[in-house]
DNA sequence: AGTCATTGCACCATCGATTGTGCAAAAAAG
DNA sequence: CTTTTTTGCACAATCGATGGTGCAATGACT
């Protein structure tokens, strides 16, 4: 800290005020110094110096010679949310106690925005790659592979390489059940109370309403297909929908189960119109879970996926190296209406 | 796209290919071939080739060598929370709308953690950083000093930087006005009927706290310090201080102002404990907007910051260059209980 | 035809690190 | 007191791009 203002240290200015040659500071900063063997003394002098004025290594010019970047980036659709903003938390915690840099961006749904987003991140030489949620996984693949990025799908799956995604077909059973319980309670459900909004041709999607149908013919015998509606993953489309079946019904279906949080708020969007009798006995599945969302006035079963889960197994088959295009299920939680769990946020420290 | 699978192009690959030197080959693909009178032809045949070989440039290379790499830092306390992944959402838009790469990292509110992350940035040669929630700003600053970064403070202000903020006053003389207004619809309150919760020592909680005891005492008379529960920003220390208020008195207060959605977690967490009958006719405050927390079974008004404009003036005053270390303020607006707001995810498109 | 300006591009040092190689000096072995 | 081994380090090439400088070829002008 000797040096307030002036431009940052390098290995140069080092060498000069060491003595030691330039290869010789760098082997010492970047613990390389044993196998090279450098004197105990001559690295203890160099690291003292380092310290005393402040040396970080310039990480642009490792990486190019280097080319590994000690980057590591994370694909979202979307940081808005609490899905992907928490799975941004439990990525960078994980990213840097491996002491590299994380690197989080959105993609915004938009197949071209994902290729020349991750184009992006490849001109930066990162050096893993987690594709979260991508709408096109296989496309994206198409450019890692290029680059020799190495990469793994988490919540969507692709055909080109490993995916760690939710089970989302027994999530989704899981779910259907409970609100179908739940909604029993008041008596006799017919198949035409029950409905599904959100979603759109996707593999999740696609298991959800697969989980949702299996689960509600076993137990209501039918499931006529204008009970399912697939509205993409818009709140203004899902709202949408609400409305459209309100202006047929004069009410909404008494139990349904909703694709994701963001189609939830397609749902709350719908409500602001609407007086508190409308919406006074339903029961709400929701296929994501958030702690505000579960306080809503009427029951909110939600599903929990362990996006920290999907992170830790990504790193297990990034380091395994060469994993085969398999898709790993990584089991979500039913949480019951009126929950608040602990999220990443409980292990910041807060003292007072 | 002829070379799949093997290393990247890089100028040197298009130089023989294209008969020009590296020079050359790099003027033309950055742009700066005009300035140096690189015939028109040259430039297209090598435009030709980078487009047919996938060219696109190392940028590590390039912010080595220029010093400037493009990369623009936002750093958090937290991805996971509303206010923070939508201010991540916006920032992303517009450092991709000026061509240069955003990196949203979170620091945990954690001082020494704040400045390695920033140190960390700084060996990636970011351009330019926006300092969000920071615990320590000046901190930080200094840090960023050193290097010569160029820097804002957003939401919490530091003293040497220039700094953008919420105008936390204000938001909270407008949220705690509302909440006295509509629980005196309910009959006449008196001064220990309305609380504050959560917040600790910093700017904004301080302004907060400042806003609502001018507007509780103007209005209701007084306000005693025992309603004035600054809890910190974990949800777990918030639950404990309604749990605290709940044993004292066997209900929740009348009315109370939340300082932040984190805090409002707390309550989510105290109201899993306990039956509906409790909080029956609360009125709530919440220093911030989430969507859902709008919709909870009791009047919430909400203060929504925003977090679009201060990234906008921090641009605009990172362009300015030198700016001094002023304060800039940005009005919040009040959100009725029962408020589905449009947010960034609404840029989407989301087509079916 | 001779001078001068312009055009079009190549050359080369440079950014800050990493790493293979080589070679003295010191230590160990004979 | 040699010879061999080990220790400790310096040298120099390299990663991929940038930008100042210099120089030949071409065109303009007297």
């Amino acid at each position: 800290m000797t040096d307030i203002g002036k431009k940052k240290a390098t290995i140069y200015d080092l060498s000069m005020l060491s003595g030691a040659s330039p290869s010789t500071v760098s082997a010492v900063l970047n613990g390389s110094w044993r196998k090279r063997r450098i004197k105990e003394a001559t690295a203890q002098l160099i690291q003292k110096l380092a310290n005393e004025h402040g040396y970080t290594a310039n990480l642009q010019a490792r990486g190019l010679r280097s080319s590994r970047s000690g980057l590591v980036g994370l694909l979202l659709p979307v940081h808005d949310n609490r899905y992907f903003s928490s799975m941004a938390q439990s990525f960078e915690a994980q990213v840097r106690s491996r002491g590299q840099c994380p690197l989080v961006v959105s993609a915004c749904r938009d197949p071209e925005e994902e290729r020349k987003v991750v184009e992006t991140l490849i001109s930066y030489s990162i050096d893993e790659l987690f594709i979260a949620g991508a709408t096109d996984p296989d496309g994206v693949h198409k450019v890692c592979e290029k680059a020799g990025l190495k990469h793994v799908n988490i919540d969507l799956p692709g055909t080109l390489a490993p995916s760690i995604i939710s089970d989302n077909h027994e999530g989704a059973r899981m779910l259907t059940q409970a609100i179908i319980e739940r909604a029993q309670e008041d008596g006799p459900l017919s198949p035409d109370d029950l409905y599904l909004f959100g979603g759109r041709n996707d593999h999740a999607s696609h298991e959800r309403i697969r989980g949702f149908r299996d689960v509600k013919r076993a137990l209501l015998g039918a499931d006529p297909d204008v009970c399912i509606q697939p509205t993409g993953y818009s709140p203004a489309m899902t709202a949408r929908a609400f409305e459209a079946f309100y202006e047929g019904h004069g009410k909404l279906p008494r139990a349904f189960f909703v694709n994701s949080s963001i189609n939830l708020e397609g749902l709350m969007r719908f409500l602001a119109l609407h007086p508190h009798e409308t919406f006074a006995d339903i029961i709400v599945g929701c296929y994501d879970y958030d702690p505000f969302g579960s306080f809503l006035p009427f029951p909110v079963f939600m599903i929990r996926q362990d996006s920290e889960a999907m992170i830790t197994k990504g790193f297990a088959i990034l380091d395994a190296d060469r994993g085969p295009a398999i898709t790993h299920l990584v089991r979500p939680t039913l949480v019951p209406p009126r929950t608040a769990l602990i999220g990443p946020l409980d292990a910041l420290k807060d003292i007072e």
